[in-house]
Order: C-alpha cells, then structure tokens, then sequence
DNA sequence: TCTGGGGTCCTAGGACCC
DNA sequence: TCTGGGGTCCTAGGACCC
C-alpha cells in the first residue's frame, strides 16, 4: 500500500452548474462573466468547451468574448451563492469515500489523500460519486505528491484520469515550457529565461545558488524543486481560516472626483468590515487598491493604531489611506481589503508557496 | 482588444533597538 | 569623527492562483 494524492478538478464548473439548471442551454457556447452584459466591464468567469473552440477562455475581456462568440452564444451572469451551492455538493460527495482526508483548495477543485494500491480506482469511485450526486463530471490527477497531482490533471481532461509520479515526470514534463508548472506564471517565466531556463528539464538540471539569487531563498529553491516535480504530500483537512477579506469594484465609469472616491471608499470598506466581523476576529490592517486610468495599479496599506471591530474605525482607516490618492487622475477600479488578526492557533502549518485559495 | 473579484505568500528596504 | 552587526517590525510592491 503506497499514499497518493489526487487531485480532482470539476470539468467547466459554472459553465456546466449552468446548464444543469437549464438543460435547453446543451451543446450551447455558454459564456458566465461579470453580470451576463457582454457591452460591460467585465470578464469571463468560465466558457463552456463549445464556447472555447471560438478562442474565447477565462479572464479574457466580455467585450472580446462577444466579438468572437457566434451567433447561438449564451451570456450569462455570475452566480456566487449557486456555486457555493455546487461545490458544497461536490465536496460532501467526495467525503463519503472511504479512507480519504479531503483538502478544499479551490470553488470546483480539492486534493484527496488516500493509502491505496489501486489510486486509478479511488480516481474513478471519485467521479463516479460526484457524477451521481450531482450530475457534473470532473477529472483527476492522481500523484505522489500536490504538484504531480495537480499538473496530471491537465493530462486527465475531460472526465479521464492521468498519473504522474517521480517515475514519468521527465518523460512527460521534461520538454514542456516552465510555464507549464503550478506556480510558473508568465513572469517568472521570463525572468528563468533570462538564465538560459526554458523548459523543466533545464530548471530542474539549473544551479540552485543562480535561483536563489534571483528569487530569494525560499522561492529560489522552490522554483529549482518545482523543475523536478517536487512538491508537498501532506493533504491538510483542517478547515480554511481567512486572514482577510476585500471587497473592489471596477466601474462602468470612471470616477472623476474626491467626493465619489470618498463615497465608494466607505461602502467597500463596509463591506470588507461586514465580512471580516462575520468571522468574529478584529481587523489589524487595511488596504487600498487603486486602478487610475487606463490601466495603472497600486496597493498599499496601513497597520491600526490597535486590533478593532469597531466598523468607524475601519471605515476611517480607508477613508484617511485615500486622501492620499491622486486626486487629478481618473480612477477605473477601487479596492478595499480588511486584515484580520489570526486565531490563536494562527501559524503552524508550514505552507505551499503556491499561492492563493479560492 | 481591453483587461474582474477574491484571495495568499514572498521580498526588499527603511526604521528602530540593542 | 566615523562607524560594527544582528534582530524585529513595518510598508510597499510583486507574483501567482482560482
């Protein structure tokens, strides 16, 4: 019996909650951004595979979307709390497997662990739970550790399973862009190919100390790791603890003047307020993300005189950190993010630096 | 061609203390 | 008059993920 770690990952996730509540919608291009208005500001959430054949894929702008959806294309608004809904099934369903521990890492995405000579099997007991709870399909990376796991998956879709461990890494990664890996966004990307690194073979044979000069300690030796598909294999089941929560909103026009970024100020950070005091835990800092026209972005910060769960406080602390914005520029997008202080238990878990969760 | 909203973690550099 | 190291805290910004 070996540990494994599968990766499960929902197929199209909004696009098909959608069209299992409005089945007509079938073999459709169906397109979910924003608030379902292609003439907005906004982006896609999810494209139905039908809608991908025509280019169009998450992040990308609803105005571009329209310009290459065709005629039979379905736009659709952003529905949160049916997500939510979804997920919850999918999850709920998983956790009935036996002998697996359940790490909720994503909307539509988890890593099971599970002791098994067999993972192909719990793989396919794995989509055949969820299917049958919910009616959506989904596809699994099985591994021996996270990034295996995680990266087999791109291998298993649609609704197919793929196994990758020490013992192929090479053969199926080895020629692939570093681009490729879980972590290796189009920044570090560039910078590695400044060092002659294009491929994960050549990250993986690279001279560490070069790394760590470049990225700095922790990051340098994990991105040399990551060239060999090392990674984490611990799946964690202990719940998400939020350390923060924001609230930004991009508007459909610009602001223009002090007294409507003052107003948008204290209804996003009453929001963000609202939120973090639904988790029951001070704030200890506040932030401000600024979008000035027509694409310019800043972020900065302000540690509390003290920890509160005063919301006049919070609001005033955001309202005072965007005197300092500038006031002749116009501004596209405001953000206000709320820092909670940590349970007591905060730190023990020692992390992925591969960020974000959710 | 026009670029969302919600998050986490890492690094550099300055301030300050011993 | 010119000048150590080491440690911690804080701020700003960068990068990445779903």
């Amino acid at each position: 019996m070996a540990d494994w770690v599968l990766h499960v990952d929902m197929d199209q996730f909004i696009a098909a909650v959608e069209v299992l509540r409005r089945p007509e919608l079938a073999g459709r291009p169906v397109i979910v951004g924003g608030r379902g208005d292609p003439t907005e500001r906004a982006v896609v959430s999810t494209a139905s595979y039908e809608a991908r054949a025509f280019g169009i894929g998450s992040g990308m702008p609803l105005k571009i979307a329209a310009r290459k959806a065709p005629e039979d294309a379905v736009f659709l608004p952003v529905d949160h709390d049916a997500y939510a809904s979804a997920s919850a099934d999918v999850m709920a369903a998983l956790r009935t497997l036996p002998g697996v521990v359940l790490e909720v890492i994503g909307w539509d995405e988890c890593f099971l662990g599970v002791t098994t000579d067999d993972p192909e099997r719990t793989a396919r007991d794995a989509q055949a739970a969820v299917l049958e709870a919910t009616g959506l399909h989904c596809s699994v990376g099985i591994g021996d550790n996270k990034v295996r796991a995680k990266i087999a998956t791109e291998f298993g879709k649609p609704r197919g399973t793929f196994r990758l461990t020490e013992d192929n890494w090479f053969e199926v990664m080895g020629a692939k862009p570093t681009r490729d890996l879980w972590g290796v966004g189009s920044k570090v990307q560039k910078r590695l190919a400044e060092h002659g690194i294009a491929t994960v073979r050549e990250l993986a044979d690279a001279d560490e100390q070069e790394l760590v000069t470049e990225f700095g300690p922790k990051m340098g030796v994990w991105y040399h790791g990551l060239g060999s598909g090392l990674g984490p294999h611990v799946v964690d089941d202990t719940p998400w603890v939020a350390r923060s929560h924001s609230r930004e909103t991009t508007y459909q026009q610009n602001l223009t003047t002090a007294a409507e970024v003052e107003t948008s100020i204290r209804e996003l950070a009453g929001h963000a307020f609202d939120d973090c005091a639904a988790e029951g835990r001070p704030v200890i800092r506040v932030h401000l993300k600024v979008r000035y026209a027509p694409f310019e972005t800043k972020t900065f910060g302000r540690k509390l005189p003290a920890p509160t769960d005063r919301r006049a406080d919070v609001i005033d602390a955001a309202v005072a950190l965007g005197s300092t914005l500038d006031a002749e520029r116009e501004i596209r997008l405001l953000g206000v993010r709320a820092e909670m202080a940590m349970p007591d238990d905060g730190d023990a878990v020692e992390r992925t630096p591969v960020r974000g969760r959710i």
